[in-house]
DNA sequence: AACACGACCTGGTAGC
DNA sequence: TGCTACCAGGTCGTGT
């Protein structure tokens, strides 16, 4: 589920439901120290902000939880505390009832209570967000020519472009016409710059499909992007009707068309 | 410094 | 049916 496009729509959604909430309880049972409950207790929920894949709740008091949820996990505003599903790991208990929980069913998920002016450092880092007007076709050019990785271990990289997992990653070499597998050091400036709004086109795309899913009555958790490459293996490709192909890459799985991505 | 790899966890599924 | 092996959208620590 979270890359950021998922991540950005479980932040939207979380804080239409519970700005300027006070945290009443806090229960911790995986995933994070009994720390969250010491420090957010009695604490007034002011935003919650979202850099990359992280996700920080901001509290009163100078108090961040700071939360990352990894492979599985997920991050929701509950209407009643007393009624957390399975799977919850942190339940925090808010002073209209209603709660916020994290589940994560392989309980890879992380929370944190941290002191806020420490959160930049932590997250100093991370690379530009796609989205950003940080993230320049110049800013590619200049960090691809000093890498010798694969491009899609370069743009998994976190600190290289922060908010990019596998699927997206796939997706936008594909919408971009590039192999996986190359290493772009030496690559045309026009071939970088058509990566750069590959990048950009997908993720905008994610992001407003996540949005609106997420934002309907619905089962948000069933959310799935519709992938033209990822998750497709030897199913026929959608522009030249080539195979899909699954290849190992960095221990994890790359999906591409043979044909179209050179 | 840059990169590769295993560990962290559990649940679902394909294959025997 | 039941077992095993493998797979899963991420990150971190360790080793080369």
């Amino acid at each position: 589920m979270p890359e950021m496009p998922e991540v950005e729509a479980v932040c939207r959604k979380l804080r239409t439901s519970v700005a300027g909430l006070i945290v009443d309880g806090a229960s911790v049972w995986r995933c994070g120290t009994p720390a969250i409950a010491e420090l957010a207790i009695g604490k007034k929920l002011l935003r919650v902000d979202r850099k990359g894949k992280h996700i920080l709740i901001r509290l009163d008091g100078g108090v961040t939880l700071h939360t990352h949820l990894r492979m599985s996990g997920n991050l929701r505003a509950i209407p009643d505390h007393r009624m957390s599903p399975a799977n919850t790991r942190i339940l925090l208990r808010l002073s209209n009832g209603t709660g916020i929980i994290l589940e994560d069913p392989r309980a890879l998920a992380r929370m944190d209570a941290i002191p806020t002016s420490e959160i930049d450092a932590k997250l100093s880092k991370l690379g530009p967000e796609p989205l950003s007007p940080d993230f320049t076709p110049d800013y590619l050019i200049t960090t691809l020519r000093s890498s010798r990785q694969p491009i899609k271990l370069f743009l998994m990289d976190q600190t290289r472009v922060s908010g990019l997992g596998n699927i997206y990653v796939a997706e936008s070499l594909f919408r971009a016409a590039i192999d996986p597998r190359k290493v772009l050091r030496t690559a045309s400036v026009k071939k970088i710059e058509r990566l750069h709004s590959g990048i950009i086109g997908v993720l905008t795309n994610a992001v407003q499909s996540a949005c609106n899913a997420f934002s309907s009555p619905g089962h948000f958790e069933e959310f799935e992007f519709p992938c033209a490459v990822y998750g497709r293996e030897a199913e026929p490709c959608l522009e030249c009707g080539g195979k899909i192909r699954r290849i190992p890459q960095g221990g994890r799985s790359t999906y591409f068309c043979p044909g179209c991505q050179k």
